[in-house]
DNA sequence: ATCACTCAGTTAATGGTCGTAACTATGCAC
DNA sequence: GTGCATAGTTACGACCATTAACTGAGTGAT
């Protein structure tokens, strides 16, 4: 699945030195490398430049991975799960209403990418040799959908259901991702709603960090705020 | 404003040979890096691989913009400039109703991108050395946003008008931005309904690039179609 | 018609990048 | 200790951006 993620090695198996050594170098690349992202942005992340920090000579960063592009690709898996883990965390044993949990989760989204800018564009915008997207996106942010998903059946609880979009192919679409997410049961609606925040987060979040309203006098957060509750009224009642 | 446009020449003057193929080398400068982009991506723009394609040494290519940088920042600016074009013209004419014509225009949006995918990119995703966000992209797509404001304030013509956010403060905000735009006359109800619609689309659009849609059965144009849905419901009575 | 100037284009060179090849030296298993 | 695997090295070739120095064609004034 991942061939340069840090196998946790949880068995008390004798660590060799060696092993010791080359986890230690991983983690050393790993985090040069997104000190530089950080401050300059992918495009300066130079196998080069990366050595030079390290202070060590570029070839032998090919011990750890093949080319560039493979370095990239194992930091975009990397910043997926820490998307998803922050995600997670914003509402790990929180108590509150499910409605606030929503916007804890979201919020924690934005935050996330307004504090690690560069990589959410990593992420979502360059791409450059356009990544194997497939192994990549999928796992770790499905994992972030599935709990905005549960959220969002909560939420639906404690209103009376319904709701109809008035679509009955996107409908069957929204069965047949529910049922690409082996999640079967969830409902049409609460699938549209989980989309819909998603995109819609994204949306804001994408033309906030490309500066679009910068120059404009709004709040991004006020907008999502309005967002979440423009798609949460769609799973309450009918309409408004 | 914008040092490497091709200033039309409406005057009849005496178009010099020189400047004829001045223009004639622009233009071709312009064609072939487009190829580039749209064949391999805007990172495999290189002024060397540019020159070459154009039999040409690559210094010369220094007479026409002082780095590759300043190149890709004419490209965005042109860029721009096609996609509120492609737009306009989608409705250019058109006789149909508001709403529908909204869907044009937004059609016409997400048609672009997807046409023009690695441009796209360029436009809202890598931005890679972080351009002159300024100027860029201003004008052109100001230009986009105020055809959907019209759209939006015919449609809301033809419904009864209303609608709370129940956000003062962004309320306030929209009468900012309204300002900004220098149409003071737009209420804070179309004002957000066009940034929505915005901030929406580019969200579907900008994930369906990113291919998280490709192993999913959804079709982007019926999410596309409910939120216009969706942001224009906001605009009429007060709710659904 | 020619002279001087401008300027599009050239070759040559500097210093950066990715990536490969060939080598050295260390850790580890026996 | 001997031998293998491997983390690291230096040396190299191919590409890139950019500058410097030069060539030659277009242009405008005499």
């Amino acid at each position: 699945m991942d061939r340069y993620s840090v196998t946790m090695t949880n068995e008390t198996r004798p660590v060799s030195r060696r092993e010791r050594l080359r986890a230690q170098t991983l983690q050393e690349i790993e985090d040069e490398s997104f000190a530089i992202i950080d401050a300059e942005g992918v495009q300066a992340l130079s196998i080069a430049a990366l050595a030079r920090s390290m202070a060590m000579s570029a070839p032998a960063v090919y011990r750890y991975f093949p080319s560039r592009d493979a370095l990239v690709a194992h930091l975009v898996t990397l910043s997926y799960r820490q998307l998803a883990a922050a995600m997670s965390q914003a509402v790990e044993g929180s108590r509150k209403a499910p409605r606030t949990r929503v916007r804890l989760v979201v919020t924690a989204y934005r935050d996330w990418a307004l504090r690690y800018r560069r990589r959410y564009g990593m992420l979502f915008g360059e791409r450059a040799g356009d990544l194997p997207s497939e192994v990549t996106t999928r796992t770790p942010l499905d994992q972030a959908m599935a709990l905005l998903v549960d959220l969002l059946v909560a939420v639906q609880d404690s209103a009376p259901a319904g709701g109809a979009s008035g679509d009955r192919t996107l409908d069957g679409q929204l069965r047949l991702w529910a049922r690409s997410q082996e999640r079967p049961d969830i409902a049409p609606s609460v699938a549209r709603a989980a989309i819909l925040i998603w995109t819609r987060v994204h949306g804001i979040v994408s033309l906030e960090l490309t500066g679009v309203f910068d120059h404009q006098t709004l709040e991004a957060q006020r907008l999502i705020d309005l967002e979440i509750d423009n798609a949460i009224r769609f799973l309450g009642p009918t309409g408004a």
